[in-house]
DNA sequence: GATGAATGAGTTTTCATTCAT
DNA sequence: GATGAATGAAAACTCATTCAT
């Protein structure tokens, strides 16, 4: 039983066996119902009805594991953020050590299937709209939190430091930064209006020329880290 | 007899010519009480009793002067639409006809107080997530619509021309359009987001920098176009 | 204008020439549409709106000529009993003076397309179902009205006396009477449920057959009075 | 713990037997509240809000059980229906087997107090005036429906054999039996509007005496059938 | 007299939440 | 823990009526 505590209890944490399991399961399994309400009918329309028909699962589950629809929101937004930040760390594990090949990695990642498809663009789209409104929801749903822009921040530094340039290399990093992740979110925002026509290979690009126009030495247009 | 029968029966002068005025204050008030509705509550709950009760107005107006709720939020998506437009071509015509007023012209436009405050963003934000759900908004909510894009790439085109690249000007102007786009799309969404935190003078620099790095001779940080 | 009056008087005694011709012109476009209204949407749904769009005029109309939409309704009902009584009237006139001959003039009167018509049908049955709850409706929707019914009642006496029956003429007379109204009654009904099945000369042979059973020397199944 | 897991997740022990019938007894509730309304304030009035007081129940029950007021209505009229026609055929079992006497089945029941009665036949008046909008009860409504008549037209063809008739019986019987059913329409419709002076008694002498009139060796003015 | 914009009470419907089973 | 029928407040919408023009 041991490792697959381990597996639940970022969440749940077990001590009874058997009904954990349970719980857990339908606990999830409202939270995946509704990321794929968001999706297919926006925050306004995701009801409680709508959330149900997609889990399979009884009404009154809402209120038992989470209280509220309002909580339940909460905490998919929670899992969404949780599940893109996990991701990305192994992706920045995964990648080589150097600062191209770090920044390489969070490009990719950003404009992965896994992270910009239909789906999640909608369901992140569409809870930042409700952050307004449930500040709670506030913390989880930024992406670019604190964490990828200090960590961008330091990559560009380190970049930018190569070019010699003496002065106002701080403004500039956090001016880089601060368009590196526009430019990003400018690509998500994109996606989602214009999902037909959108090019992933395009925006990927796209992407690597800014950069290589900044870092000449380090990117280019193939999106391979240049040694 | 019979020409006062015909001039009562079809020809009463109509003596409302201030009505035809009031109709139009009350759509107006509607669609900027909608406005404000959507910027203070959000898409989910700005409800017709929130709207009437912004625009002093009462129920049943809404639904003779639009028809239905739905249709007072295209028609506000619209006029905002047009609003934008309107206001960036004045800002297009003000500016000096070279490439780099023109792009100058409308980063300025699209980062001031006008087009970039909290209303605003918050009810582009909201609009947008309809469009998902209401097809006909689309065509009038996409800022970056068809128009915007083509005078970006031919102002992109010209400035590229002048560094002399021989190839690949075309996909290179398009990738630049591309991410110039998704930056100040990107903007916005960091305003949503950040409100408190934003600062109008950064991004401006943050965009200047983006430009000066692409086009040295045309761009420099003060956001003073080089001549 | 004297033989114009003459035609109007019976509903607006006219003393002013021309605007009073107006007036009558809208109060009589107002029932038709209040016919047209009922006719095709149920009383249930014939709304002033649908009401004015049908008759052209102006919302106000009806609370300037009728004071509500009620009393329009009570005023249409009159008007269209009116008419139904007025048309008989004529039917019996023109018809020869034997028994038979005006019983014949009562069922092809009931059954001509001028009474028993789509239009009709469902504004008597319309009127009908509103009777209950508008009490003043009741006197002048019901067709089979006591005149009527004392007629046929007369009729029907002079032609039992004519088969001899000594005993019980007038019970017996009293019940041909309902059984005949009845089944004119039951016709409209099954005109306003099978509308399209119909047959008009069906309805009308089944008719003479009740009249030929009852008094075979008076009718056949042409239709035709028997001398 | 596989088992146990297995247990509670998918077999958890209905314990609501009672619940059920709650739910078929409001859904029942419902629609007598529904017939009830119909009756008391006609089609046009008969608002959720007037079916639920008289149903005791709240108001999201309707949407619960029907999805649509309209919907209910329809299950109402199906219902009452039904109810006819269970009890017409109940009528018909008991009664002898003889055409005489299956007519005269029909005739009872039809005149009967659980059948003309103020409450069913005004909501039959109603629901028919629906019918015409709502197609899908056409089917349900029609209560002289292509059973019963079928029924009615070979019983009286028996009837008509026995006098011998060479010709036309086929005709005559379909005109008899067109005439005898507008006549039970007729009655109802007079009892809707005279239900004061509606005398049961008279009705059925009247009946009785059409039969008579075509069948004299069959039926009497007492409604005995004769052998 | 005539108009049609305006009103708000009343209608149907939706929905998060409760709770008996 | 799990279910889903029940609730009623609040949503969107309809409509007869009013009244300034």
């Amino acid at each position: 039983m041991g490792h697959k505590d381990h597996h639940q209890t970022k969440f749940i944490p077990s001590n009874a066996p058997t009904s954990r399991t349970a719980k857990f399961k339908n606990r999830q399994g409202l939270i995946e119902a509704t990321l794929q309400a968001l999706s297919d009918l926006g925050y306004a329309n995701a009801s409680v009805s709508e959330i149900i028909k997609r889990a399979r699962l009884s009404r009154g589950m809402i209120h038992l594991h989470f209280g509220s629809k309002d909580n339940l929101v909460i905490e998919t937004a929670k899992h969404a953020s949780e599940r893109y930040h996990a991701f990305l760390e192994t992706c920045l594990k995964c990648a080589g050590p150097s600062p191209q090949e770090q920044v390489e990695a969070i490009v990719k990642h950003d404009l992965s299937e896994d992270v910009l498809n239909a789906t999640s663009v909608r369901v992140w789209y569409e809870l930042r709209g409700a952050i307004y409104f449930q500040k709670e929801l506030a913390s989880y749903s930024d992406t670019r939190d604190e964490r990828l822009r200090n960590v961008l921040f330091h990559l560009f530094i380190q970049l930018l430091e190569t070019y010699g340039l003496k002065e106002a290399t701080q403004e500039n990093a956090e001016d880089v930064t601060f368009a590196f992740l526009a430019l990003m979110e400018g690509m998500w925002t994109d996606y989602l209006l214009h999902q037909n026509g959108f090019q992933r290979e395009n925006a990927k690009r796209s992407v690597f020329r800014f950069l290589q126009t900044l870092f000449p030495d380090h990117f280019d247009l193939t999106g391979a880290k240049l040694t």
